[in-house]
DNA sequence: AAAATATAATCAATCGATTGATTTAATTTT
DNA sequence: AAAATTAAATCAATCGATTGATTATATTTT
């Protein structure tokens, strides 16, 4: 298990290397252009390796397509992960809505901020758009639990069942904004007269989403029966 | 100049019926598939026509793409026109407050009801994705006019400026929901148990989308100065 | 009106280029 | 030396585009 820090060019997992570099290469270039639209010449070249380390590593092209997709997953059940287990079900209302609010601005933050997490978050938007086996994963590993996990928190929230069309449809409303986003920055951006998205769009984004939830909540607050 | 209207199969462009065929099955299939992953062999099967006929028609797969934008923007426009023509930038808050939801309204139910209406709108968001020629013509023509006379219309509905950077976005966070029920709609049916989206769908989710843009109107009023 | 000509449109066949995948050989690591 | 990994070369299949031939329609000439 030691690793040898010195040369680890030749040394430290050379195959390792290759492997995440086309794992990363493979999420960038199929987020950005999509996965028809991405050749595995254009990937190998861009992770500094072989076409056949491809076939070597996931099989195939597919296979890459999937592990892509494991590794997105894994990735964001980093972020969303410890806000959703730290859910008390049996909490009060104001404590639900603030941690609604937090696993919210918390993904807005990751979709929009971090510079590596946008190809993931591109990623996982392409494979939104289009059924699949990557798809299915997705949904069953990452959306789903989530969805669910916040329709809790805002059923708490709110007082409404966590199941009821209002909160499922409603969760989506907000969620949607944050995906939007994320998918449309390149027309936000140029409406907005933005060069980039940066710290300070990011904010500007976050207050009105943050604005949209508590109107939500106190829209559709109901008394304590 | 007399055209002659008897036996118009025949007659009356023949050519021009190949030409729709082939915009029709562009739009399809490239909204559902993504322009990549579609194939002119696809396309020329789907409209009953020649691969030959995109060439000529259009000059190539690029070509219908670019022309199947601009059938798109002219029926979108059609949708909005109306209703964006019928502004009224020196009338009082409610009554811009009623255009801006039946705006955003008819949109969400053009984008979600009208079966030929959902191939449109997964071409254009799919468009809205990557850059190019196409999203230019699409931005251009249609989604920044439209989102201007949109904030026209909540910033007379709010008192702030329709420039202002919360009403820039926060038309774009209420636009952005309609166009993530059209592109989520598959992970939104799935997790509501939904077949598909019919009009008992559409109308629940019109409705939280209302009352979210009613629920920003009145957090966001500014008392008359 | 009839014949001749021009234009528009479609067709099957084929082009070179590129795709994902595979094979063979060389290199590195253990 | 054996196993693991990478590099280079090659595979059939498919891509978008183009070709020349053919048909249908419109226009012009006689």
């Amino acid at each position: 298990m030691a690793k040898q820090e010195f040369s680890k060019q030749t040394t430290a997992r050379a195959g390792e290397q290759t492997r995440l570099a086309l794992l990363m290469a493979g999420i960038r270039l199929f987020g950005t252009k999509g996965f028809e639209a991405t050749s595995t010449r254009e990937i190998a070249a861009a992770a500094n390796a072989n076409i056949a380390s491809i076939a070597y590593h996931f099989g195939g092209k597919e296979g890459l397509r999937l592990a892509c997709a494991e590794m997105v997953g894994s990735r964001i059940r980093e972020v969303v992960g410890p806000a959703l287990a730290a859910i008390d079900p049996k909490g009060d209302p104001a404590q639900a809505q603030m941690a609604f609010e937090r696993v919210i601005m918390g993904v807005t933050d990751f979709m929009l901020s971090q510079i590596d997490a946008r190809d993931i978050a591109s990623f996982m938007v392409r494979e939104m758009g289009s059924p699949g086996p990557v798809f299915d994963k997705v949904y069953v590993d990452f959306i789903l639990p989530v969805h669910k996990s916040l329709c809790t928190l805002l059923g708490l929230a709110t007082g409404h069942d966590p199941e009821s069309d209002l909160i499922r449809i409603g969760t989506f409303s907000i969620a949607g904004q944050v995906v939007y986003f994320r998918i449309g920055h390149a027309i936000v951006s140029r409406r907005m007269e933005w060069k980039s998205i940066e710290t300070g769009e990011v904010a500007a984004i976050k207050a009105v989403i943050l604005a949209n939830i508590r109107s939500f909540v106190e829209t559709h607050r109901k008394p304590v029966q």
